[in-house]
DNA sequence: ATAAACTTTCAATAATTTTTGAAAGTTTGA
DNA sequence: TCAAACTTTCAAAAATTATTGAAAGTTTAT
């Protein structure tokens, strides 16, 4: 496979990857796009390559900013901005990590030690199904913080190292 | 607070889990209100209990049931088809991550290795920044399947044992 | 102060995804 | 065999989400 036409492929994969796990298929497509680029892109460019529209690009561009994905650089003598992504797939790996744990379960484990504390007949199996459903989510989603937590300082080697380790 | 509001805000904030993280919304509103049901709930109970059409329902729960969240029951001398999920936390994150191993890791890591071929001028920067980025996808993404194999098979208190042992 | 170069905004539009509900299909028991 | 009870299908409608593009805004150089 020629290196055009893998570019595309890997662009597409990419896309749909994201939009599989709620990330707009556009701003994973320009990630992509960052991603296998040697250069910093400037928006024109990024808009030629995707065949998207100025307004899209930037908003998509201020969004992945806004994940800490991709920055923006100034080249000497030049008015454009270009935009280059963070080439270390695990720092990108923690960062997606680091805003999803901060976006969605933080708030997620708001509510459910909100709802620990639910009251009423201590009998009723309505309640008694709810509380431990509640606790056992609970007591995962905790777990998972504290892992997340780890891979939030660790160095990949060490990470996986251990990780695989235990596991052999 | 009361257990009617309780679940109102469990089914809601389920849901809307589930919409970031690419799954339909009802779906895991029917999930969630399955989950901390005791008894096994009928279609028409469940388009009440969430003011859905009986067409969503009967998608929604085909969907559960092809994710192996929540499975039929027949009620003797009754016609009626009952559903109930299954109420171990452990089971259905595995559940889960099996499914979107599956459907989602799988292909890509297929993509990835078709992409590894890809061909042409050794020097050129485009293809190194390109190769380079594949393959460390193509890394992490392995290791990420091996630790899911590793989930899939064991036991909850061993894997979290383990993992949060590790890290101390 | 002006104009060129560039970025941002956002109302309108388009695309996609979800939901509805009535009709068609199926199963069961008499 | 019939009809009641129940489930499934799917085209149309609604809701949601993403995209466009032109106008407004900003910055810089002269």
């Amino acid at each position: 496979m020629e290196l055009a036409a893998a570019k595309l492929k890997f662009i597409e994969a990419w896309g749909k990857l994201g939009s599989e796990w709620g990330i707009n298929r556009t701003m994973a497509q320009v990630h992509a796009l960052l991603l296998i680029s040697p250069e910093a892109l400037t928006t024109e460019e990024i808009m030629e390559n995707l065949s998207i529209s100025r307004g899209n690009a930037n908003m998509t561009l201020r969004d992945l900013i806004g994940w800490g994905l991709i920055e923006k650089q100034h080249k000497a003598g030049e008015r454009k901005e270009y935009f280059f992504a963070d080439k270390d797939v695990w720092n990108i790996a923690r960062q997606v990590a680091k805003e999803r744990k901060k976006r969605e379960l933080e708030p997620v484990l708001k509510v459910l030690n909100e709802l620990s504390a639910v009251t009423g007949n201590e009998k009723d199996p309505e309640l008694i199904t709810f509380k431990k459903s509640v606790a056992d989510i609970n007591k995962l989603a905790g777990n998972v913080d504290k892992t997340l937590e780890t891979m939030l300082k660790a160095e990949e080697s060490w990470f996986w190292g251990s990780v695989l380790k235990v596991f052999k």
